[in-house]
DNA sequence: ATCGAACCCCAGTTGAGAACCGGAGTATAC
DNA sequence: GTATACTCCGGTTCTCAACTGGGGTTCGAT
């Protein structure tokens, strides 16, 4: 439903490193945040969250930044969403809904994020990736 | 994504306008706001943007109250929600997105609110009741 | 060894928006 | 004409997202 700014950096940031992958060196916080006017001490956060869930790996020390744990087709963009609220959603985790109305609006909205779920289970960080060249290709011929 | 309570209170309003449909009185805002728990003066709200919707009449006087402005089953949820976030969504607009990469990531969220859309104009008021009433009927086997 | 960068644990701020409360006014059935 | 119930408008309270910042620790390349 909404696109969190929380959200929409992460995607950025992975986009980046997905486009980045196959290249020797890791990318840095820096260089992601400014390619992508990105807060750098949020997006630290942030990238903490999603090493923690096992998305990208970290290097250390000099020369050190972020790459993807896996290729960019293997990476669900479900995966980068689940991640990131996982922290939030754990608190109202399954408290029976005290009358029966209440129950059916939660059993239909459920039935909403399972269709969510689905969409978001069909895009791979690759695919972004290929949508924003088919993109840039579109914007070089719309300038000649 | 989010089932904010505003969304639930209306629809439990909604839900309670749909059971009373066929009865000749109107339903009072404290009669549904007791009967749903839920703070009456709030509700007052809610059901004033529901009637500026065209979902909910309303009648005045002694005898007052809300009624469904058509019957149970032609009334979608995706309606009553739109109604509700109408007032919130219209900023943000359509402002292009800066950069090719979020635009790609917003186009890949439309695409999911879509598919919301698709689910919550799959069902109607006349839905709800039915699923609570099928609840209802299960509860009292349980208690058999 | 030393520098650069990730990592960690905070703590605080700021702004927006959701949820709710209250009063005074207005329409309408009886 | 009065009680009842809707209506308008404003204000409060509280939570949370989105940052900002400090201060330190651990690595790894050079």
């Amino acid at each position: 439903m909404e696109l969190s700014c929380k959200l929409e950096y992460a995607l950025l940031a992975l986009l980046e490193l997905a486009s980045h992958y196959s290249e020797a060196e890791p990318l840095q916080i820096r260089q992601i945040a400014a390619e992508q006017n990105i807060p750098d001490r949020y997006l630290e956060q942030l990238l903490a969250t999603l090493r923690r869930g096992g998305l990208i790996k970290s290097q250390r020390g000099a020369k050190g930044g972020y790459v993807l744990a896996r290729e960019p087709w293997k990476i669900q963009l479900l995966e980068a969403i689940r991640c990131l609220e996982g922290s939030e959603a754990e608190a109202s985790d399954e408290i029976a809904p005290k009358t029966v109305e209440r129950a059916v609006v939660t059993e239909v909205w459920q039935e909403v994020n399972r269709s969510v779920d689905e969409v978001l289970q069909q895009y791979t960080l690759q695919d972004l990736c290929d949508r924003r060249d088919a993109r840039r290709q579109l914007d070089i011929m719309y300038y000649i």
